[in-house]
RNA sequence: CGCGGGGUAGAGCAGUCUGGUAGCUCGUCGGGCUCAUAACCCGGAGGUCGAAGGUUCAAAUCCUUCCCCCGCAACCA
């Protein structure tokens, strides 16, 4: 069984706010968490550099357009590696490893009879060079331009459709299938648009030179839908010689979108798919939008936020948990700083910092410095162990992080509140409890070994530091797959604790970021 | 009558399918503890569950009507 998991390929005209990020995230959570399973995973990232807006963003920049998107290749690079994202492979829809393909698959549509030479038509506008959608327009006759508001010209270019109308009834007995489309909300979505009926759509333009020719037809090229869409299987390396990798991980098991791509991966894709013969992924989660203020994030609005300044000022992991846990599973939810800083103090500082400081200085006041063997626990925290790890593994499953999250997040309240139940400094004053005491210092060291090992999908730095705490090699607690290492009572007695630095200092809050 | 999502304590959410004392996190107020990162644990205050009507012994939950917010309405990644 394995696992190919993507994000979307990040449109090359700006560089990536923490909304994009959330995106990479959410791929980089389930890749992490199907390796520690011990599955052959996959994982794909990428930006798509194509498309008349990168042309003129280029050229507003003073750069051809082929600089433009190496620099925001290197830009979407770094992100990725200051948050840590996992991923196996990074395309470019430049590329030529992509760009044949591409060409392949559209020559192959059109000589099926899925691709057909017709014209689209629509209001234009010749200063922006883009056609506007009537639900953009204030009126329908002699509108003016909703970016310029220069009045725009009804025209007509030459243009090849996609035969999608044909593939309406097939897409949605797809969209049907329980756990295809997550959350069950977008599910809704799609069938109620794929139900009013689907119309062919344009897959060239004559009127654009920034992206791929159609190979039997040089004055067009190839738009948005075909040429990023395919990234999916280009990559692997479908159409070229060595396909072996995609004959060994498609169909994918994740495209992780966002709402506002939902419609071209839930139905445009399959579409595309079912034309070419090729099974369908097995799910596409379509999450919903990190919003600031109430409002979209954008980099046109000018309220981007961009996600370096906060990983060197907070750390990734901070930053990662932050935006893991912003999300409600299917909602949107809110960005603000205040709530950055409070999560990092009330859930990573004192929830989980605080509950491994007080265990390691409990361990060295009163155990001399190393996890002693349990003469007797009460199997209450094996218990909350047990039943958080299931309760985060049902969640995982379903992509919901937040939940997730939360549900680990159980096992180290109750932890805390354990330590007040059992009052080991107690304990300690009494000869006749040194058993219980033992049973009570050991259960405490153990559930932080099961909670790191259990963050490991989540968070890159954190369970290591833990770990280390514990003084434990790395090796020792991940000497298995997933299921082994979050097994209780895989500590071994004796390891010398190592207390070092807080995990996550408190922060101050300042006033003006509230 | 275009389609969908949402309106539950100061904030963010769960509960609505399968009616039965309104719950969680944060914040706030008070208490406890001293192992700990002024952290942790316990308790209190705070909600006529958007509005009105209906069904029912009983409605946040079912039915009807209405109001408000946010998306989508196809070529915006």
């Amino acid at each position: 069984m394995t696992f190919y998991v993507t994000t979307p390929i990040y449109y090359a005209n700006s560089r990536l706010h923490i909304g994009h990020c959330y995106s990479s995230l959410l791929a980089d959570v389930a890749a992490r968490y199907h390796r520690a399973k011990g599955e052959p995973v996959h994982f794909l990232t990428g930006i798509d550099e194509h498309g008349d807006k990168v042309a003129r963003k280029a050229r507003a920049e003073g750069r051809t357009p082929q600089e433009w998107v190496d620099e925001l290749a290197r830009a979407a690079r770094e992100v990725s590696g200051a948050l840590q994202i996992s991923n196996d492979d990074f395309i470019r829809t430049t590329e030529e490893r992509h760009v044949r393909p591409v060409q392949a698959i559209f020559a192959r549509l059109f000589a099926q009879g899925d691709i057909y030479l017709d014209e689209y038509a629509g209001w234009y506008c010749a200063h922006d060079e883009t056609f506007w959608p009537p639900s953009r327009l204030a009126s329908t006759d002699a509108p003016p331009c909703p970016e310029c508001g220069r009045p725009l010209e009804w025209t007509r270019e030459a243009s090849y459709k996609f035969r999608l109308s044909r593939y309406a009834a097939a897409v949605e007995r797809q969209l049907l299938r329980p756990g295809f489309v997550v959350p069950a909300s977008r599910q809704n979505e799609m069938l109620a648009f794929v139900r009013q009926g689907l119309e062919d759509i344009a897959v060239s333009r004559t009127s654009v030179d920034w992206g791929i020719p159609v190979p039997f037809d040089p004055a067009h090229t190839i738009y948005v839908w075909i040429d990023a869409l395919s990234n999916y299987i280009t990559a692997l390396g479908y159409g070229s010689a060595d396909d072996a990798r995609f004959r060994t991980f498609w169909p994918a098991g994740l495209h992780v979108v966002g709402k506002d791509i939902a419609r071209f991966h839930m139905i445009i894709w399959p579409a595309l798919l079912l034309a070419l013969d090729l099974p369908l992924p097995q799910q596409i989660c379509g999450h919903g939008w990190l919003n600031i203020g109430g409002e979209k994030m954008s980099k046109s609005r000018g309220n981007a936020v961009d996600p370096l300044p906060l990983i060197a000022q907070y750390g990734v992991d901070a930053v990662r948990y932050y935006l893991l846990t912003a999300l409600p599973f299917g909602l949107d939810g809110n960005y603000t700083e205040a709530a950055l800083i409070r999560r990092i103090n009330v859930d990573l500082a004192n929830d989980l910092g605080n509950l491994l400081s007080r265990t390691t200085q409990l361990l060295v006041k009163f155990a001399g410095g190393t996890v002693p063997a349990p003469a007797a626990t009460d199997g209450v925290l094996a218990a909350a162990a047990g039943e958080a790890v299931a309760a985060l593994e049902r969640r995982l499953d379903a992509l919901q992080v937040a939940d997730a999250l939360a549900a680990l997040w159980g096992l180290i309240g109750r932890a805390n509140k354990y330590i007040e139940e059992q009052a080991p400094w107690v304990l300690a004053r009494d000869p006749v409890q040194a058993d219980r005491l033992t049973g009570v210092l050991y259960s405490l060291a153990e559930a932080l070994r099961v909670t790191a090992v259990a963050l490991t999908p989540f968070l890159v730095e954190t369970p290591e530091r833990i770990y280390d705490q514990l003084g434990l090699a790395p090796a020792s607690v991940r000497s298995g797959p997933w299921t082994e290492a979050t097994r209780w009572g895989r500590l071994a007695p004796g390891t010398p604790v190592r207390r070092g630095a807080a995990l996550f200092p408190r922060l101050a809050v300042s006033a003006e970021k509230n």
